[in-house]
DNA sequence: AATGAATGAGGATTCATTCAT
DNA sequence: TATGAATGAATCCTCATTCAT
């Protein structure tokens, strides 16, 4: 593919980028542990060694992937939400953010092991740099949502987007099961009980959340806390 | 330990017993890679081929672990639901939901990988098995629960139970951190928006959640729906 | 070559030998990095994971080869001491520890790198066992040299072994130098100065430091000491 | 750090210097295995890759260490030398050469692996000038030996620092194992045997030696030979 | 039922070295 | 002379699982 030198630091840059590329199309056709950085390397026309120079380690690499996701995520419910009117409905509001959510199935999967996984074999300071990355896109995307739904007060923004990620990770893993369980649950009408809707379940407890979330503001009660 | 032949079925349950304990105990002090199926051997003073006897795959061992603190967990849970008032109110429901949570963190740690690991390796009966112990689990917490607030219609108990579950592993990724990421934490006042408290989260989220059916259901509106 | 299963104890120990076996001659061949875990199990007929059920590192393997070699070098040098008169000279009995030092180049080769590297990656439980072999055969070795060699005192007999495996070590070094320096000597007369018989050099060396031995003993010298 | 080219002879040899010094403070405070070329070029401030118009490969740079430790070494053996009578007892010129080494852990540390490593990867003439280099100081040194010990004829000097040499590569093994060889050491009174002070032995097999070599010298036998 | 020897797949990673600029 | 991106070789070891006895 590209056998040139990378000179310059923006020719560095896309070349990182490239592996980011190559690893999300691999990712997409398989799973985290089927990618190696074997494949990586020669998927983009490298060899091993060297993508070892962009990134210390498979997971810094799958960290990088998933930076970019939720960057294009995050940028997809700014602009959505920025969209809104200044009083959108909750419903309006939950529908962008779980169809946005809904088509970026690498996203998910790879938030569903994000914390197990990725952040295992990473030094500080790519940890930091992400955990940082991360917080401004929950203050400003908090701060949007708390713009639109006014109910919400400063603060409640970003923790409703921690809830949703929590959410996103607890549906994955329930509504994407393995193909065992998927079998079973095929043919026994009696489960269907556990034939999860990924989006339709996400929709519907983001929206109740929120619901809940509104009345509790309304009836001025102090916010809820435990013991 | 025990070294004779388990002859009749009492005996082989008493054996199969024991190999879930010490996985049980196993798991306790450290994580489900570290636990080996050699460690669970000696540890019952069996051949490492004598576990396989009893279970097929690593999987369908831990899976049996994951039945029983289930089952212990969802005994726990009926007792002290049973407990409460006819109208009792949806923060005691939630604290008794939470509060069993609580001290189970063998069980939410399963929880969490239940879905990506435990159903992987393991073959159909067993699934199903499983499955349906679930199920009837469900449906009877879940009626315990319509019971105790009586705004959730028939289901709906279930299906709440479904969404703690969904809330555990979500939040069991979010809050026990590897770490790496604890080091940044500690030393990051910024990020303290990442510094979850397990079963705080669990419960304010959960007692929102439960207010938003509430509100749901006294405006009569019909159940949401998505599109 | 052997495909059953070592049922036995017996079985078992022959097949720890014939991988020690395998080892031994391919590292007659080659080198310590060159021999891998990988070809030794090919030799042998068995599969790569095999050879760790019998040794647990690499190191222990060659640990395990380097024992045998010493085994049969000391059941030697005892045969050959014993078949001396009881006041043999100096000059005997260093042929006798050199001469059967000198066909042995594999057991001088892991001498040279037994500290360095064999033993690095070995468990207390190997390690401890290792040096009791080697002490029990420094003893009963020493102590035929003391029979022998009437001026060495009680202990002395050890001490000389040990400095003969410091000059085996310390010669195999200078003396076997690597097949640039080898080209170098041969081409350059000025040089031959660096041109070591080891087994020459071995020979003069310890017969002098018995002497010297002889000597302090003889002139009822207290023993050296430094300082 | 020293970004400029080094222009003239000066500038280079400088340069040279200054990675040889990062070196050698590197490897004093670790191992040849732990200094990286990249370590040592950051150490200097240099990139990677210029570290190698320097040195050709890691060898050539620890050779060239090796040679001023030796240097150093020669020099002050020298210098102690010169300083003793002519009539100088076997002891005290032990105590010279002993001493001298004493200090000096990274020459012994490199004396012990410089046949089997660092003349691995060196050219033709690299090798052929670091032989010289001994050549000549075995010689001076040696000279010096013979004079201040009027039993050694001409010749023996050199020998004599040969078996030295051999003598601290062995010692250096034995000596210093690795740290389970430590521990187990430190746990097992029977082992004591192993437990070797470099230095006093290196004193007192020199003198010994030496002691050997001056009586061979008064029997006026002729040098000793094999077969 | 119990044993425990045998299996074998599977992959990240380091670092000296090169070479185009 | 300096750079630093690119290279690629090279291998140990774990552990769930099987199966002959």
């Amino acid at each position: 593919m590209e056998k040139q030198r990378a000179r310059n630091a923006d020719e560095k840059q896309q070349r990182r980028q490239s592996l980011i590329e190559a690893t999300r199309e691999l990712f997409e056709q398989t799973s985290y542990e089927a990618v190696t950085m074997a494949g990586v390397a020669e998927k983009v026309g490298l060899a091993k060694g060297t993508v070892f120079v962009y990134f210390k380690t498979k997971e810094e690499l799958f960290l990088a992937l998933q930076e970019q996701l939720l960057q294009e995520w995050f940028e997809e419910v700014d602009r959505r939400l920025a969209g809104l009117a200044e009083n959108a409905s909750i419903e309006q509001v939950a529908e962008v953010l779980c169809q946005s959510v809904q088509q970026r199935s690498s996203l998910t999967r790879l938030l569903a092991i994000l914390h197990t996984t990725l952040e295992q074999n990473i030094d500080f300071a790519t940890t930091l740099r992400f955990k940082q990355f991360l917080r401004a896109h929950l203050l400003t995307t908090g701060g949007l949502l708390e713009k639109t739904l006014p109910f919400l007060t400063t603060g409640q923004g970003a923790q409703v987007l921690l809830r949703i990620d929590a959410l996103i990770i607890g549906l994955e893993h329930l509504a994407k099961p393995g193909p065992m369980v998927q079998q079973v649950l095929a043919q026994t009408p009696d489960l269907q009980l556990f034939a999860i809707n990924f989006y339709q379940e996400l929709f519907v407890t983001l929206q109740t959340l929120l619901y809940g979330m509104a009345q509790n503001a309304a009836t001025s009660r102090p916010p809820l806390h435990s013991q």
